[in-house]
Order: structure tokens, then sequence, then C-alpha cells
DNA sequence: CCAGAAATGGACCTGCAAGTCCAAAACCCG
DNA sequence: CGGGTTTTGGACTTGCAGGTCCATTTCTGG
């Protein structure tokens, strides 16, 4: 019953959703009009309506995942191995270029505010995104406390959802002064002192000696 | 001609702004009609487009003005004097104290996102309230560094320029997971790394005498 | 090649919410 | 008071965007 989707109509359902996301980053999720997904994407209402018997809200849920997954993959595969300060470098430089590309263009802009209240799922699939996300930055810290590069007194929780926190809020100030300014500083204020931290201990120990 | 406005309509126009801002707090942006506005603050349609003669778009950016003049009047007389460390933690405790009473109705969340791109001015009003926000904690910053309480060679429009992503991000990941650890997270692991930075040096400099 | 199912196109309907208009009431000031 | 202005109420218009429907075409499996 849910299935019956031919590979024909799987590719124009995916064409759909990826042309409604393409549309909602560069107008943003209230100005995008089922016309404008038909236009973009060369199908018809009664497609749309095919594919998502739901309508609007439908599209937008399979909008919303399609971007959340979309995120992370980005950040792969330097989200998964922050095993080193190279690493994590690496992965804070992939960050910065990713969204300097993006620009004023975040999928997630609207999913939290608007969609949020509308499609209660949206808000589900956001917070999904978040916990994974957090997790990964997590599992990076931890691994530098193994290595002996993040002392081992350091809330690994606590500080991953404080970078996450200020990730999040870097970007949503770039959506308005248009500037990374706050992305990066966030970035490497916090990077900065969890090597600075680990460094004086290290300098401590040394005078100590 | 811009001035013709009686003690009357002068009132009714703010109870028009302030109706809308709470009607908005509450439902959200888009979920607000005109209608609801009428209804909830007891006036007629030709009193609005009397009083914003451009209509809702207007009426959005008057709502927008008023909610970020709350939003740094809130961390009032805090924000203003972050002057030692029991300052930092009041004004600390203040934001969480605020946002939890708001709880998932943030009156910027549709600001930025969906209003931003509809009303160009709205980003206007945000951009210049981040400004101000972020020039309060840079003061703050360099008042402690006068004062010998964070390390001088702390560059503290970086720092506050983390900060207040930090914040903006906790905020933001509290709409979506409902918590307020994220910003709790965010501000503690920063101010705490701003005490111990300077802890660790006068370990240094003890030391090392 | 042929049923039956899925995919497609597009005309049509419908409801709603922003915006218009004007007449009546309240108000201000000399 | 009284004339002019502001304020108020609410009926009416309008456009539009989401959603419905069905006829037609295309595909699939045997």
């Amino acid at each position: 019953m849910t299935r019956a989707l031919t590979r024909k109509g799987e590719a124009t359902r995916a064409r759909i959703v990826a042309g409604a996301a393409a549309e909602i980053r560069e107008r943003g999720v209230d100005e995008v009009r089922l016309e404008d997904v038909m236009a973009h994407t060369g199908t018809s209402k009664g497609q749309l309506f095919h594919y998502f018997p739901d309508g609007k809200e439908e599209l937008l849920l399979a909008v919303a995942q399609h971007e959340a997954d979309q995120v992370l993959t980005d950040q792969e595969p330097m989200l998964s191995n922050l095993t080193s300060w190279p690493a994590w470098q690496a992965w804070r430089d992939r960050l910065i270029e990713r969204y300097l590309a993006q620009g004023v263009k975040c999928p997630l802009n609207g999913l939290l505010g608007q969609t949020g209240r509308r499609a209660p799922g949206a808000q589900a699939i956001v917070t999904g995104l978040m916990w994974r996300w957090q997790d990964k930055i997590t599992e990076g810290v931890r691994h530098m406390q193994s290595t002996g590069d993040i002392a081992p007194d350091v809330d690994a929780e606590r500080t991953a959802a404080a970078l996450l926190a200020g990730i999040q809020g870097g970007v949503l100030l770039m959506l308005s002064t248009g500037k990374i300014d706050h992305l990066e500083a966030a970035l490497d204020v916090t990077i900065e002192r969890l090597r600075a931290g680990r460094r004086d201990d290290r300098k401590l120990e040394e005078v100590r000696q």
C-alpha cells in the first residue's frame, strides 16, 4: 500500500524534493508556492499531490529531512575524525567554507522557526540533527582526551553543547549580518581555548619540574 | 503630516503593537492574522490601516522594533555593569531566568528567518540589536581587563562575538529541544574559561616566582 | 500485446486573509 | 458651541495559493 513507487516515480519524487529544497534555500520557506516548485522541477500539480498526498506540509517535511541529512554529510569525513588538532582545524575550515559558499541561504533557517510550529515533525527532525551533531563533537573531545590533547577534567558533553551553540549562533548571526565573523569567532575561540587550557597545564608542569 | 496622532491615537497604536507582539510570541509570525490582532486588542480593521497604512508589513516592523528594544531592556542593569565576576554571574542568571520563563516563545525567532526576507527593515533592526548587544559584552570584557580580572591579551571583540554567538545558538537550540542546557553550557563554559585562563596565568606567575 | 496500475497534466473549486472604502462617532481647539 | 480633523466600525472587494478531480498517457509484469 505505502509502497507503490516505480523507479520513475522514485526519481520524480526525488526531483521534487531536491527542487523544492533549492527553491526554499533561495527564496525562503514562506515565499515558495507550490507553483514555484512545479515550474522549477517541471512537474504538475497532480504529481505533487500524487507523491505528497498531505500537500505542502508533507513536502516540507520531506525537504526538512533531506536538508538535515545534507548538513552532516557535508561535514564528513572531518566530523567523524576529530582525532588530532589538524583534524579539528580541517573540520573548522570545512564549516567556514561551506557556510561562506552558502551565504544567507540557510536550509534550517525556516525549518526551525516557522515550519517548526506548523509541522511538529519538523521540530523532531531538527532536534535529531542537533543531537547527532553534538554526539559527533563529544566523541571528538573524548578522543582528544584519550590521547592527552585535551585535559581530562573537561566535561566533553558540556563543551560540545557550548561549541554546537556557538556554531548555530554563528550561522544565525550570519543570516542577519551577512558576515561570517561570529561563526569564525565561536569556532576559533572555543577550539583555541581547548588547546590553550592544555598548553597551560603543560607549561605549569614544565615550570614545576 | 507625519505627526497627527492624538493622545488617544498614540495609545491605540501602542495597544495594537503590544497586542500583536504578544500574539506573535504566542502563535508565531505566520500564524497570526490581522483579525487575531483585532480581536486581541479590541480594534477594527479601519484602525489597523489607519495607524499602519502599509498594512501588515509596517505593523510587523513596529513589532520587531518593540521586541528588539525589550530584549536589551530585560538584561539591564546587569548588561551595562559587567564589572566583576559576581556581576557577570548575575547577568548570566538573568539571561537564563528570562529565557526559562519565556520558553519556546522567542520574539526574534520569526523576525530573523521569515520576516527578515519579507521586510528588509526587520533585518536591519535585528542586526542593530546584535551590534548593541555585542558592544555591551565587549565593554564588559574590556572593563574586566582594566581591573586585571581578564588577561590583557584576550581579544575582547572576538570573545564577545563568540559569546554572543553562543547565546544566540543556545536560545535557538532551546527552541527546538525545549531545554535550556545549551544556553547554560554556552554561557558557563565561555565565562568559566575567561576566568580560568586568568587563574592559570596567575598560577604560572606564582610558580615562576 | 494486453490488462491493470501508476504517473502526468491541467482545469476547476474554494476559502481565506489582506487590503479598500466610506460613513458615523469622538475629539480638539478657538 | 461648531467646524475641521482624527478615530472608529465594519461591509465589501480581490487575488491568490492550496487543494480537488478526472481524463489521458505511460509504464509494468506476465
